[in-house]
DNA sequence: AGGCTCGATTAAACCGATTTACCTGGCGCT
DNA sequence: AGCGCCAGGTAAATCGGTTTAATCGAGCCT
């Protein structure tokens, strides 16, 4: 049955047109469903492959069709839960589609950045999935494009006209605040990532903007910068618990960090959703397990990554289509650890 | 500068070779610094590249190379965190030896598996590293090692003649265990995973013997599979403390299993580490960070991908290695979750 | 019988690199 | 001068497919 030339040489589309008795062009068209070749050829070709366990050869193929079936996904890490789950949906939506996904990471390196586009360009990928480090211009991103379709895990390049899948930061960021404002919070901190962020900037942006539309003053103590881990928020806690004015509550660059922070207020015998407000974001699925539930803004990562897979096929398939940028919606999920302040609860 | 044609034709050796006054051939060999090839010559082959903007075709070579520098990784799902870890170890090591990851998920389902073993081998991959799906049969894989080289990310084919990595389950369940009796708990619980999970398996027999060894007989309603999810160990929890005889401690199948039976017991008024002991397995990051710290077997899901991608790089570098079984050491790392049962104290 | 059409098949070019075997001109040596 | 050798370069085959243009034979028509 298994018959297959176990030694080097792989079995070759020559190899089956040998055994089925016809030429290598017929062999290639019968596989290929092309109606110009007779049912009965087909047939004995099919039988030929079955017998000599023939595996087509994709990248050869390639070569001639200038199609690779293979995406290049470049991220910062995969190791971090987000990314993880973007890289999933990404995956799954392009194996729905015969596509492959090449996985890279950057470390958040500029300088690997270039390294790894230069080997997915090399690789030959037929687009590239990218969510750029810090660091990247608009220029590279442009010059990038020249040579794949490109599609950028973030809607930061306003003036670049590439297609881009982003959440919607702002808004989330607004509805998060207005929500603290509204159970009387007016001291309220802004934890976690790094300046060099962009979506830090974005949601640092759209937090001052929504205070000051509450006449509220932005003070820069209240803003801590961290690591996104459960860590960053243990810590940033307790530098803020040992301010002079500490604040009531606290919104959080993401879930994780609010997580440490609530661990970290547990150890400094203080409550979240009692003595301190804490709000998130990215909504992962133990945010709802956690005691108290987390208050969290909602977001998608795996839809992220199903999305800018479903641009780049799009973008592949019709290369000329207008570009598409897409702002997924992101809201605010009330949980049980926001409450009104402490000193307004005394009134 | 970046006189780039930016139309379809893209940029081949050939017109370097034109450009450069030389032959094909002579580009080629001095791309890659072979000596026969002058220093000058070579010198003028890399300004016609910088010039043009070439970009090498990494796949095209290949078909002659017979070398991709692609490995494929199949695997469940990326979104589990153990298994994001497991990919980026892997990736790192790959990326570090020019290698790219492919990465494809299988939902735990061998059917799929199948496929994407099949979309693998078209896709010409260099090696395959696979965490097989729990019906795989030891058959299918010894066929898959006639057409590339495979990496099992399991150990549990001991007849097969494979190369694979895998953690020390039966030394890391017995030092869970042991670490409960010792403290005097004498009804333990087995929590997590589900029967046809190859690794569940080996751990559930490494409980039975251990108990055993210790005089204690095994109780099949001790035992409760569930989903690998913090609801899974939230549920089983409370199914636990509902029965007439409860146990006073529990082994969970992992971490996060671990995380949600704390949460299940705070919501039943009780604290791991003081009226239940809880030990988790894989000591993720933040087992340190909860209240109280978990008590868990450490395992290093990077250094298993790690090492995954070192068995693999070895194998495509010397063929004929002898086959080697890397069993990646795991010990128990003590934490607050765990202490006597509350019937000893009272004594 | 000759001319035509049409469906099935195939030879050969092609994709973009690598690699082998051969060529060439210059130099040293006798 | 004649010979061998060598450094430097190149033509052509190759990898494993796809695709185009040509071929071939059978059937139909007049």
């Amino acid at each position: 049955m298994t018959d297959v030339k176990s030694r080097k040489g792989k079995v070759t589309l020559q190899d089956v047109a040998d055994a089925a008795g016809v030429s290598k062009a017929t062999a290639s068209l019968a596989l290929r469903e092309n109606p110009r070749i007779s049912e009965p050829t087909r047939m004995r070709v099919l039988e030929a492959v079955e017998a000599l366990g023939y595996v087509y050869n994709q990248r050869a193929a390639s070569l001639r069709t200038r199609r690779s079936y293979t995406i290049g996904l470049i991220i910062k890490d995969v190791s971090n839960p987000f990314n993880a789950e973007l890289t999933s949906g990404a995956e799954s939506q392009l194996a729905d589609h015969d596509y492959s996904l090449v996985l890279v990471t950057t470390d958040d390196d500029l300088d690997k950045q270039s390294r790894m586009v230069k080997t997915m360009l090399e690789r030959d990928v037929d687009g590239l999935i990218l969510s750029p480090v810090a660091q990247t211009t608009p220029e590279s991103m442009r010059a990038l494009m020249r040579f794949c379709p490109l599609v950028l895990l973030i809607p930061y390049f306003p003036e670049l006209a590439a297609d881009c899948v982003g959440m919607d930061d702002e808004n989330g960021t607004a509805r998060a605040l207005e929500h603290l404002l509204q159970l009387g919070h007016r001291r309220i901190a802004f934890v976690g990532g790094f300046e060099a962020q962009a979506t830090r900037q974005r949601r640092l942006e759209s937090y001052r903007d929504t205070l000051r539309q509450h006449g509220i003053a932005f003070d820069p103590a209240l803003c801590i910068a961290s690591p996104v881990t459960r860590r960053g928020g243990y810590d940033a806690i307790h530098q803020l618990l040992n301010m002079s004015q500490p604040p009531s509550g606290a919104y959080c660059y993401s879930d994780v960090i609010a997580f440490g922070m609530m661990l970290g207020l547990r150890a400094a015998g203080m409550e979240a959703g009692k003595d301190f407000s804490v709000i998130g974001f990215d909504d992962v699925p133990e945010a709802t397990l956690w005691h108290p539930s987390l208050t969290t803004v909602s977001a998608d990562p795996r839809g992220l990554g199903e999305n800018a897979a479903q641009l780049m096929l799009r973008r592949i398939n019709t290369p000329d289509a207008p570009i598409r940028r897409v702002i997924m919606p992101s809201h605010l999920v009330l949980r049980d650890s926001t409450a009104a302040p402490v000193s307004e609860r005394l009134n």
